[in-house]
DNA sequence: TATTGTTATACTCTATAACTATA
DNA sequence: TATAGTTATAGAGTATAACAATA
């Protein structure tokens, strides 16, 4: 059992290793290898369609991030989850690439607005849509009536493991 | 719309944008939210309980990989997913912290197996249990026939990636 | 003093290309 | 020639610690 949620986690449900074979105890160790797959799968998703974009899928979640607003340096970090220290890099590097600006805020010198510039607008909104189109396809095969179900679920999970981090 | 898929994107479904208020038109733009949170739940998850078991999310990969049994190189590179030059730093980085060990194979001296040591067991090992435990409590909240519906759901999404990418 | 952001440094992970040793 | 693996090099992403500028 053991070796067989490893092996998932390596990559996915092999056609032959369905559910049934990993009857055994605990459910966590009983739903490891069906979830553990579906998030690479989506996640990989993402790195994919990011790819195709010319983008990583950390950049893509930068643009993702200044798609409603301009931020400061501060607010993106934490909204990203990583210290300011590596934002000032991943920001750099984007600016670089002309996706964004930094711009200064009148109010308080201490703090800079990151925002999309019109080719990081652009480059959100391919990636966005392109996420969207790659998500489509997966579901695809489930009829609707499971799409709203795994939805359901799916906002379950994430509102427990929410509460469990309320920094979040 | 947009914009909310992004916001999710970048950390979850928050608790007053449920399902209802991404009522657009695509299946894709309305379902992202929650599958992508979930996604980063779940992979989230990893790394933290590979960080608690002192491993990088990489190297959890790299031992699971190996729980079965010694691999070569370029089986290995396979089963991660990454190049054999890539390989080779991870193999050495785990080597250097008493991991995995480089073993000779009588039959051909180009190959290398790539083993567990006694220490890459007992890493191995906890940090499976600490994955299957995580995934307990995230799936704690759903009744067992739900719990049983997302397994399901997500295999055959799953299963819908690994025939487009049949080289998986 | 506290906050905002940057720089310096070090590490992991990754890819491509060139190379060595073996088959 | 083909295969297995390594080395060299480059770049992204990350963290910690020290720093500068501003509040």
């Amino acid at each position: 059992m053991a070796i067989t949620i490893c092996a998932v986690y390596l990559w996915g449900v092999r056609p032959h290793q369905t559910t049934d074979q990993y009857a055994c105890g605990g459910q966590g160790l009983a739903a490891l290898p069906e979830l553990m797959a579906f998030a690479i799968v989506l996640t990989g998703n993402i790195a994919r369609v990011a790819e195709e974009h010319d983008l990583t899928p950390m950049q893509g979640r930068l643009l993702c991030g200044l798609a409603e607003q301009p931020r400061r340096m501060m607010d993106l970090a934490q909204l990203l989850g990583i210290e300011k220290a590596a934002l000032t890099g991943l920001v750099h590097r984007a600016e670089r690439r002309g996706l964004v600006e930094r711009a200064a805020v009148p109010g308080d010198r201490r703090v800079v607005h990151v925002t999309l510039t019109d080719d990081g607008v652009r480059a959100m909104a391919a990636f966005e849509a392109g996420v969207a189109g790659a998500l489509d396809e997966l579901l695809e095969p489930l009829p609707s009536v499971d799409r709203a179900e795994l939805r359901r679920m799916a906002a379950v999970v994430v509102g427990t493991a929410q509460e469990a981090t309320p920094a979040a």
